[in-house]
DNA sequence: CTAGAACCTCAACTAATGTTGAGGTCAATC
DNA sequence: GATTGACCTCAACATTAGTTGAGGTTCTAG
C-alpha cells in the first residue's frame, strides 16, 4: 500500500468531475492564472491534486460573491513554490469570513432600512438612507456590483 | 399656491440628476421596459414624477443583488393604468424584504460552514457542505449567480 | 492495430448591464 | 437669429464569466 495513487495527478476530466466545474471553465481559469497544470508528453493537462482544493476555494469564493479578479489576488497570496498547507488555506478562509461578516452586516442594514421604508412607503431617494448609503457604488462601471468598497 | 409644479413631468436630465442614474442607463431601462416616458412635440422624453420612485426601486433592488429581469417582473405586478400608491410600493418592498431575509440566512449558513472548515482546513469538496449546499446553482448558465433558487 | 473516448487549440458566441461616440435636432438666451 | 446646452437615435464597444463548435491529436480497450 504505497501512497502512489494519492499523488497521481488528475486529468482535466477527473478534475472536472470531482470539482463539479466544467472543463471549459477550467480552461478559462487557467487562461486567467487561477489554476495551473503540467503537461504530459502528448500535451494533455495534468493537475496536481491540491488543484482540487484550489478550485473549491474559487467556487466558494464565487458563492460569496467575489469576482475572479479578487479571488486571483487572494490565491496569489498563497506561498509560492510549496504546496499550501492546511494552515495556508485556513488563513484565506478567515479572510473570506471577514468579507462574509461585512456583507451580512450590510444586508441586515439594508433590511432594517427597508423596514423603515415600508412604514413610510417612501423609496423616494434623497430622504431615504436606502438610496444614499454614503458610498459611490452607483458610479462603478459595468458588470456585477461589488458589495463592499475595498480600501 | 396651486400644485402645478408638483405635477410637472421631468426631463431625462432632471430624472438622472435626482435619481443618480445616468441618462444612458435610463435609456437602457426604457429599452427594457422598466420605465416609460411620454414624449414632447419635439420628441424629448418627459417622465411622470412617480418614475423617480420606480427608478429608486430599481436601484434598491439591484443593491439587493437582483437582476433586472426579476425587477421588471416585480414592477409588472404594479397596477396598470393608475399611479401606484404608497401601499403598492410597500407591498413590493415587503417582497424584497423576504428575499433579503433569505439571502442573509444563506450567507449566515455559509459563514457557519466556513467556520467549520477553518477548523479542519478542508475546503475539499464532497466532504464539505460548503461545496454541496444541495442545490444545482453550479449548473446554471453564464452571468451573475442567483443567490436563491426561485423554484 | 484500430475504434472511440477524451483531450487539444482557437475563434466566435452568450448574457447582463450598461457606456461611448457620431451625427443630427430642440429649446432657451443674448 | 445664432449660439449653446440638452436632447435624440443608432451602432459599436466594455466587462465578467464562461460555452460552443470546428478541426485535429492522444490515449485506452478490445
Amino acid at each position: 500500500m504505497t501512497p502512489v495513487e494519492t499523488h497521481r495527478p488528475l486529468s482535466i476530466g477527473e478534475l472536472s468531475e470531482r470539482s463539479g466545474v466544467s472543463a471549459s471553465a477550467l480552461h478559462f481559469y487557467e487562461r486567467n492564472g487561477l489554476i495551473h497544470a503540467e503537461r504530459t508528453a502528448g500535451n494533455q493537462r495534468r493537475y496536481r491534486r491540491d488543484t482540487l482544493r484550489r478550485v473549491a476555494f474559487i467556487k466558494t469564493s464565487q458563492r460569496v460573491g467575489l469576482p475572479l479578479k479578487d479571488i486571483l489576488e487572494a490565491l496569489n497570496s498563497l506561498p509560492e513554490g510549496r504546496t499550501p498547507t492546511r494552515h495556508d488555506w485556513a488563513k484565506l478562509s478567515l479572510r473570506w469570513r471577514k468579507e462574509l461578516d461585512e456583507r451580512i452586516a450590510a444586508l441586515q442594514h439594508l433590511r432594517n432600512d427597508l423596514d423603515g421604508c415600508i412604514g413610510c412607503g417612501c423609496l423616494s431617494l434623497k430622504s431615504c438612507t436606502l438610496q444614499n448609503p454614503s458610498d459611490e457604488l452607483g458610479a462603478s462601471g459595468a458588470g456585477a456590483q461589488r458589495w463592499n468598497a475595498p480600501t
